[in-house]
DNA sequence: GGCAAATAGTTGACAAGTCAACCATATTAG
DNA sequence: CTAATATGGTTGACTTGTCAACTATTTGCC
C-alpha cells in the first residue's frame, strides 16, 4: 500500500529542468572554446545588438533577469571592454549600454557559431514541430506565475 | 549594415531557459508555502521513493546531478530526519539510502500539492500534444553533448 | 515649492550549481 | 600477493543565481 512512487521521468518541470542544465552546460562549452565570456555574458551582449536597447533597465525587461544579475554582468563586460556604460543627461538615474567596437565583433565572430548550434538542435525538428514547440513554450510560460486552489480535491 | 540583430525571443535555448526558471520559481514557491525544503531536496526525497533506487550511486544516476550536490543534499535531509544514510555491510565505499517516516509522510503529503501543479500546467494540452511536447524534450536531450564541426560553412 | 511615491541601479548576504582534488574501499591484472 | 586502477563519496574553492536593503534621482500631487 506504500506506493508513494512519483515517477519523475513523466514529470514535465523535472524534465524541463534537466534538459535546461544540460543546454546551457552546451553552450558554456562551446563559449569556452572559443572566447571568455559565460553564457550570461553573451545572453547579455547578444541583447545589445538591438537598437531598441539603449538603457541598462532595457535589458533587464527584455530579459526578465534579476537586477543586480544585470547590474554585474554590466560591470564584467564594461571591465571586459566589450561594453561601455555611460551617464544619461535627461535622466541621471539611467545608464546607458552600448558595445564596444571589440563587443560588436565578438558578437560578429560568435553568431555564426551559435547559430549553427541553434541549427544542430533544430535539426530533425520540421517547421511545424517547431512552431508548436515555441507554441508549447508560451502556454507553460504563460502559467508560471502563484497557482491558487492548490490543493481542491 | 551593421545589421547583427540577434533575435533572442526566437531562440530556443533562451526560450528554455527562461520558461525553466520561471518554472523552477514556481516549484519553490509552492514548497516554501507548505514545508520547508528547497526544489532539489523535494526532488531527491521523490527519488528516494522508488525502491530500486538504493545507493547514493542510485541516485546520481537517476538524477544525473553532480555528485558534490548529491552528497550535500543528502546530508541536509539527513539532518532534518527525512532520510536516513547506513553504510553498506557488503561494500563499504556506497552508502544505503532511504526515507525516514518523517520523509515518507512529507512526501505523501505534498505529491498530491505537486500534481495538482503539473496537471495545472499541463492544461490546455490534449495527450497528443503532451507526448510530442516529450518527444521534443527527448530529441532536444539526444543533442545535448559536444558538437563537431560547428564553423564549417 | 516641497513631500510622498515611483523608478533605476548598486550592494551584501546567502543559496544553489559546478569543478576538481582528495580519501577510502574494491577490483583487477601481473 | 600486491600494485595499479576504478568506484563511491566528501570537501573546498569558485561561479552563478536570488533576495532584500539601500542610495539617488525623478515624477506627481497638494
Amino acid at each position: 500500500m506504500n506506493s508513494i512512487v512519483y515517477d519523475l521521468n513523466r514529470h514535465l518541470t523535472y524534465r524541463l529542468a534537466r534538459l535546461q542544465s544540460q543546454l546551457s552546460a552546451q553552450a558554456t562549452d562551446i563559449l569556452k572554446q572559443h572566447t571568455d565570456i559565460s553564457l550570461s555574458e553573451w545572453r547579455v551582449l547578444t541583447i545589445l545588438t538591438d537598437p531598441k536597447i539603449r538603457f541598462q533597465k532595457d535589458v533587464l525587461k527584455a530579459m526578465g533577469l534579476d537586477k543586480g544579475q544585470v547590474s554585474r554582468t554590466l560591470k564584467r563586460l564594461s571591465d571586459k571592454k566589450l561594453a561601455i556604460l555611460s551617464p544619461d543627461e535627461q535622466d541621471q538615474r539611467n545608464r546607458i549600454v552600448a558595445l564596444t567596437d571589440d563587443g560588436k565583433s565578438l558578437v560578429k565572430k560568435m553568431i555564426p557559431i551559435m547559430l549553427a548550434r541553434q541549427a544542430h538542435l533544430q535539426n530533425g525538428f520540421s517547421k511545424t514541430e517547431l512552431n508548436s514547440l515555441f507554441h508549447f513554450i508560451e502556454m507553460l510560460e504563460s502559467k508560471t506565475g502563484p497557482i491558487k486552489d492548490l490543493e481542491s480535491t
